[in-house]
RNA sequence: GGAGAGGUGGCUGAGUGGCUGAAAGCGCUCCCCUGCUAAGGGAGUUUACGUGGAAACACGUAACGAGGGUUCGAAUCCCUCCCUCUCCGCCA
C-alpha cells in the first residue's frame, strides 16, 4: 500500500509506474483522491460536532455534580438531537475510508527508476551471469537420474496427497538436508539471524505482506481455524515485527528462515511441471531485511550478491535478471531473479528473487522505527530466497552427473553429506 | 475439549458511569544541586488521523485485547469474538 500522502503529491508518477507495471485501468488513482478529499471533509465536520457534543457531555457532568438537574436536563434535550446527527457521519465517514482504503489496496507500487520499462520476460535485462554451462551431449535431465535412482517418489507422493507432492528418498532427501544447513550456516556468518516460524499465519499476516487481496488464489487454505499455508517464509518472518515500532540501533534486522512453501499453482501444465521444476510443495530457505528507507537499494544489492555467492559455492552456473516493470509483482520497486542453468534440461530455473518493497508491506504492517528526529517513521522491507530447494537439487543433479551415471557431491556439501557420491 | 480467573501506557499496577489519555512506582531523556564509592530536586516521557504552520508546535478527534450495543457521557455496564493464566481431560 502507499502513502495516500505520496499519491497526492505524485499522481502522475504513481500513474506512469502502474502503466508500466501492465496496469489497465489507472483511474483508480484519481478515484482515490477524490474518496480522500471526500473522506477529509466528513472527518473534520464529524470531529467538530464530536467536540462540540463532547463539551455538552463535560458541562452536563459538572451539572450533575452539583445536583442542578433541570439544567443539565436541558443539554440533554439538545444533545440527543446532534447524536443522530454523528451517528449518521459517523457511518458515512465509514463508508468512504473503505472505499479509499480497497482502492488504494489496488494500486501497485510504484517501479524504481533504475527498472527498464517493459511488459515481458524479453524485457528483463541479464543483470550477471556467471560460470560455464556444461552442456555435454550425454546429460541427462535430472528425472531421469531420481527415476533409475529411485530417489523421488513422484507416485507415492500422488497416492498419499496428490501431484506435486513428492517424497524424497534416501540421497536426495540428505542432499536436501545438506543444502538446508548450507544455506543457513551461509547466512548465519553473514549476520542474519535464524529463525523457526509458523507454518500457517493468519488473515492479517497474509495482508501485511500483500498475499491478500492480489494473490490468494496462491494459498492453501485451512477454513476450520481460518489458516492459510505459508506460500513462503516471506509471510511469517516480515509480519513478526508486524504492528512494532523498532529502535534506530536494533536495524537492520536481518532473519535467515527455513520452511516449507504451499502454492496451489493452478494453471501450470506440460514442461514447467515435469520433475523437481514445479511443485506444490517445496522447501526455501528465506532471507529477511528490514532496513532505514535511505538504505534499502544497497541492502537488496547485498541480499542479491548473498545469493549468487551460494550458486557460486555450489559452483553452478548462473544468471542474474533484472526484472522489467510489467515482469515484477504488484508489491515490489525493485526485483532480481536468480537463474541456475540447467544443463539436462537446456534451460534456466529461477531459484531466488530478491526484491525491495520500499514501505509498501512495512505500511499495511505499521511496521515502523523511531528516526534519529525521535520521529516514527515507515521502514522498508525486502526478502530474497536463499536458495529455492527443489530446483537446486535439479540443476546440481544434472550438474554433477558423471557419464557413467553417478553423481558427485559439490564440494561444500561434502562436510554434512561424507561422502564423494551421492 | 470442560470449568474458573483475567486482558489498562516500555514494565509493575490503581481505577466499577462524568473533572481519567489514564493515579502511583519503576525504567528512560533533559536540567539543577552536590567533591567523593552514592544520593537529592525539577521537567519531560503512547500512537494514529484531521485542521493550521516552512518548521518548532498549537488545536481537535479517536484508541484502556478486537468488534458491536446501552447512555447526554464508558477503561468502568451488556453482547460476540480473540488471547493469557489456573484446574481437569488429551497429548510429542
Amino acid at each position: 500500500m502507499l502513502d495516500i500522502n505520496f499519491i497526492r503529491a505524485n499522481k502522475e508518477r504513481v500513474e506512469q509506474g502502474m502503466l508500466n507495471k501492465g496496469e489497465k485501468d489507472i483511474s483508480i488513482v484519481s478515484t482515490v483522491l477524490q474518496k480522500d478529499e471526500e473522506w477529509r471533509a466528513l472527518v473534520h465536520k464529524t470531529d467538530t460536532l464530536r467536540s462540540e457534543s463532547n463539551a455538552k457531555a463535560k458541562e452536563i457532568g459538572k451539572l450533575m455534580g452539583q445536583g442542578k438537574k433541570d439544567e443539565a436536563q436541558a443539554i440533554i434535550a439538545e444533545t440527543s438531537k446532534a447524536k443522530e446527527e454523528i451517528k449518521e457521519l459517523e457511518d458515512a465517514v465509514k463508508k468512504v475510508q473503505d472505499e479509499k482504503e480497497s482502492l488504494l489496496l489496488r494500486i501497485t507500487n510504484v517501479p524504481h527508476p533504475s527498472v527498464p520499462v517493459g511488459f515481458t520476460e524479453n524485457d528483463n535485462e541479464v543483470f550477471a551471469t556467471w560460470g560455464d554451462p556444461n552442456n555435454e551431449e550425454w546429460r541427462k535431465p535430472h528425472w531421469e537420474i531420481t527415476e533409475r535412482y529411485g530417489w523421488v517418489d513422484f507416485e507415492r507422493g500422488v497416492k498419499v496427497t496428490g501431484a506435486g507432492f513428492p517424497f524424497y528418498v534416501g540421497p536426495v532427501a540428505q542432499l536436501q538436508r545438506a543444502l538446508i544447513n548450507f544455506f543457513i550456516n551461509e547466512a548465519g556468518a553473514a549476520g542474519y539471524t535464524e529463525l523457526q516460524a509458523p507454518f500457517f499465519v493468519n488473515e492479517d499476516s497474509a495482508r501485511g505482506t500483500g498475499q491478500i487481496p492480489d494473490k490468494e488464489d496462491m494459498m492453501y487454505v485451512i477454513p476450520r481455524d481460518e489458516f492459510f499455508a505459508i506460500p513462503t517464509a516471506e509471510v511469517p518472518v516480515t509480519n513478526f515485527h508486524r504492528d512494532e515500532i523498532l529502535s534506530a540501533d536494533q536495524l537492520p534486522v536481518k532473519y535467515a528462515c527455513h520452511t516449507p512453501c504451499w502454492r496451489r499453482e493452478a494453471g501450470s501444465y506440460g514442461k514447467d511441471v515435469r520433475g523437481l521444476n514445479r511443485l506444490h510443495q517445496f522447501d526455501k530457505v528465506e532471507l529477511v531485511k528490514i532496513v532505514k528507507p535511505e538504505t534499502s537499494y544497497d541492502e537488496l544489492e547485498s541480499l542479491r550478491a548473498h545469493s549468487e555467492m551460494l550458486l557460486q559455492k555450489l559452483e553452478l552456473p548462473y544468471r542474474t535478471l533484472l526484472m522489467c516493470t510489467g515482469d515484477m509483482g504488484f508489491t515490489q520497486s525493485k526485483k532480481y531473479d536468480l537463474e541456475v542453468w540447467s544443463p539436462g534440461q537446456q534451460r534456466w530455473l529461477e531459484v531466488s528473487s530478491c526484491s525491495n518493497f520500499e514501505g509498501f508491506q512495512a505500511r499495511r504492517m505499521q511496521l515502523r522505527y523511531r528516526n534519529e528526529e525521535n520521529k516514527t517513521e515507515i521502514l522498508h522491507t525486502l526478502n530474497g530466497s536463499a536458495l529455492a530447494l527443489p530446483r537446486v537439487v535439479a540443476a546440481l543433479l544434472e550438474a554433477y552427473q558423471e557419464e557413467n551415471g553417478k553423481v558427485r557431491v559439490p564440494e561444500v556439501l561434502k562436510p554434512f553429506i561424507g561422502r564423494d557420491y551421492l
